[in-house]
DNA sequence: AAGGTAGTGCTAATTTTTTAGCATTTAGGT
DNA sequence: ACCTAAATGCTAAAAAATTAGCACTACCTT
């Protein structure tokens, strides 16, 4: 399982895996009830086990019934996800990633707060 | 075009879209040279067509080539992009997204210091 | 002006994805 | 112990995506 491996993701997995990633761990009902335009539970099903002989994903059993996971770990699902974003529409650069996540979206006054304390140790460390 | 129309995309048709939002603009030749696992040049052209029949892009005419852009507005885009990035790995937190954003990459001073006139700016605006 | 190069249009075959049905197993309640 | 409910395993059909080939046109170079 290489770190780029969404790029390969047809239209199906990679719904599955953003529901994944998203509830970290969901069985195959869970998943249909996400799906958009969901299809059969047979359908489902019949993904899942395909995704995991692929290396997408493994299921834990909890008692009789499947609970699945992705096979990567979120940390580098994320990283991956975000330099994928970055350099889409950002040629690369973070920073500019961060003003339009900022621009975007009406942050709190304590988010703001914790934003700052942040990037000010950042400054403070790189200096 | 509804904004979350990337869910409908398949593999070599979010490829295509990925690299159009890249370069802004591409030609047939561009996209190949662009996509990994590149099929034949034959095989490009006839997805830019299909994509074109749904309404995922167009073409303006360069003297005699075709230059393929895509039809969903950058900042539409940028913005759907952004949103479903947000809701897979952060549970809507656009604070937890910067701060992943922050801790991936090494910013330089200078970014950290537009960074935080930013964010001054929007506290302040707040309050 | 002729030949070659680089582009487009169209069509059809192959491969992959997506889908659903049926059989089987396990667990629990009466 | 038996019946039902809720799972899973497996298989095959249908639909969609992916691929490439061939024919034709415009342009450039010599």
């Amino acid at each position: 399982m290489t770190a780029k491996a969404h790029v390969n993701l047809s239209r199906r997995e990679r719904q599955i895996m953003d529901i994944l990633h998203r509830l970290g761990k969901a069985s195959a009902t869970d998943v249909l009830a996400a799906l958009p335009d969901p299809p059969s539970y047979s359908t489902v099903r019949a993904l899942l086990r395909l995704m995991e002989d692929k290396g997408y994903l493994h299921h834990e059993t909890d008692g009789t019934k499947y609970v699945y996971l992705p096979t990567l770990a979120r940390e580098k699902a994320l990283q991956s996800a975000l330099k994928q974003m970055v350099q889409t529409f950002f040629a690369g650069s973070t920073e500019q990633a961060v003003a339009a996540l900022l621009s975007k979206s009406k942050l709190k006054q304590d988010e703001l707060e914790r934003l700052s304390v942040l990037i000010e140790a950042a400054r403070k460390e790189g200096r």
